[in-house]
RNA sequence: GGGGAGUUUCCCGAGUGGCCAAAGGGGUCAGACUGUAAAUCUGAUGGCAAUGCCUUCGAAGGUUCGAAUCCUUCACUCCCCA
């Protein structure tokens, strides 16, 4: 049994346990359960989830069994813990195609067929779904004093606002997460349960329901909140969030969000998300002190990411696209190599007919969209902006012809430093 | 209801008869620098068959060789007095 909480510790993943002196003697004894609760809002997981994601990952590493509770019931409800505001319900349709998204990501990160400490995915749904109301006030809502409620950070503080209120169906919302430790315990003998630090109440809630109910004693841990250290959430983009699912964020642009990580954060980033030893870390870190420029920290933070999320066909996408967007010229692809690497480029077909008589390359930036009208391109041209498959274009008389194709059929055009498209011409 | 101020290009804002496709700033785009950051510097920024032509200064008419600029009407915005 390794001393899961001496690595989270050294980690910097907890924030704090319910019970520091009992619970690291209780994980060392023998295999112990716990679980997590991912509330299905959207049809894939982000990295506002890959803390408590990896937090379980290591205790199974440890030797322990986790639980991945898919909030199917909850994410009906809606925490209202760090939400500033009433949430919008999510439909059942919605929320099981949200379920059927997370899985497979779930199983990614978690092993799922190692004898007993194989992960456990459940949905809280199977539970709570038909459970009476009447029934439900009785055999939990009896054991809640409302002033315990009252007094929880994340009531209080949305009961403090003036401008958003709290309706009785959120704030019956740790009743249920509370109510889902309890029968995890009871099936599974889980008894840890751990989450973010807006989690505590809730965590809180189920361990005093538990030992009203079952006078049994259960744990909590919490990891910090994912935070950058100038103040914004990690994991945003302009776009929105860095999703794990290829399709909603490419492999390309999870890859590069790590790589252009503030040196200021990287060194928490390596030992929160990477399986990186202690001395590891800091030998690479000291390494990327010596010469920063090479981002060696934030390139290996990238590949490790990037190939736990997406596999190791999507590290090398990500690596030769990045290649490619920062490198030199593209010749001797074919399509599909262009299409994946390329994939959140906008493309254009146009008849091959147009390239075969030739295609000013003014026209052509105008087609890609790249420019919006011919002045402008005319202008990124003439300003030494405009590239064909990576090489820069000497004058606006250019014109392009069929042996300009990168691959079978497409031309790369890019205008400036970052802004990439393609033409298809079938 | 009476009086006053205003409406300019992506945004703010200058422009009171020709030198106005319209100052300046912001934004945006491009270049240089750089660590794929920030900052900085430089250039560009209505359109096109481009040393020219066409369209644009709230809308429509008018005066004039010539109008963003002067006149008339209309629309909208703001302020003051009732």
């Amino acid at each position: 049994m390794n001393d899961v909480i001496r690595e989270l510790s050294w980690r910097g993943l907890i924030n704090q346990t319910t019970d520091d002196v009992n619970l690291p003697k209780l994980l060392l004894e023998k295999s112990r359960t716990v679980y997590a609760g991912f509330d299905p809002t959207a049809d894939s997981l982000h990295v506002g989830h890959l803390m408590a994601l990896m937090i379980l990952r290591r205790f199974q590493k440890a030797g322990h069994r986790p639980i991945a509770v898919v909030g199917g019931a909850t994410g009906m409800i809606g925490d209202p813990s760090g939400k500033s505001e009433e949430r919008k319900l999510l439909s059942e349709d919605s929320l099981r195609a949200n379920i059927a998204g997370m899985e497979p990501q779930l199983r990614r990160f978690l092993d799922f067929d190692c004898g007993p400490r194989s992960a456990l995915l459940v949905n809280n749904y199977d539970w709570m779904g038909r459970f009476g109301y009447l029934e439900f006030l009785r055999d939990v809502g009896k054991h809640f004093p409302v002033n315990v409620m009252l007094a929880k950070d994340s009531v209080r503080a949305r009961l403090e606002r003036t401008d958003a209120g709290l309706s009785y169906t959120e704030f019956s919302y740790m009743l249920l997460q509370a109510y889902d430790f309890v029968h995890l315990y009871q099936q599974h003998d889980c008894e840890l349960q751990v989450g973010g630090s807006d989690q505590w109440g809730n965590i809180t809630a189920g361990i005093d329901l538990a030992r009203r109910l079952r006078g049994v004693q259960l744990y909590g841990c919490t990891c910090p909140l994912l935070t950058k250290s100038d103040g914004t959430k990690m994991g945003k983009t302009e776009s929105g969030a860095l999703w794990l699912s290829a399709e909603k964020t490419s492999p390309y642009q999870f890859y590069q969000y790590w790589i252009n990580l503030d040196d200021a954060d990287v060194g928490r980033c390596l030992r929160f998300f990477t399986d990186m030893g202690q001395e590891e870390i800091e030998s690479l870190l000291g390494e990327h002190q010596r010469d920063p420029g090479k981002r060696l920290a934030q390139r290996r933070l990238a590949q490790e990411l990037t190939q736990l999320v997406h596999d190791q066909e999507g590290l090398h996408t990500a690596e030769r696209a990045t290649e490619i967007f920062f490198g030199a010229e593209i010749n001797h692809l074919n399509d599909a190599q262009l299409a994946s690497i390329f994939a959140d480029v906008p493309s254009k077909q146009l008849p091959r007919e147009k390239l075969a008589t030739g295609l000013p390359i003014i026209d052509a930036f105008v087609e890609s969209t790249l420019s919006k009208n011919k002045s402008d391109a005319r202008r990124v041209i003439t300003q030494g902006g405009a590239y064909v498959n990576n090489r820069r274009i000497e004058g606006i008389d250019c014109t392009l012809g069929l042996n300009d194709l990168a691959s079978e059929s497409t031309i790369i055009l890019r205008s400036g430093k970052k802004n990439y498209a393609l033409l298809r011409f079938v």
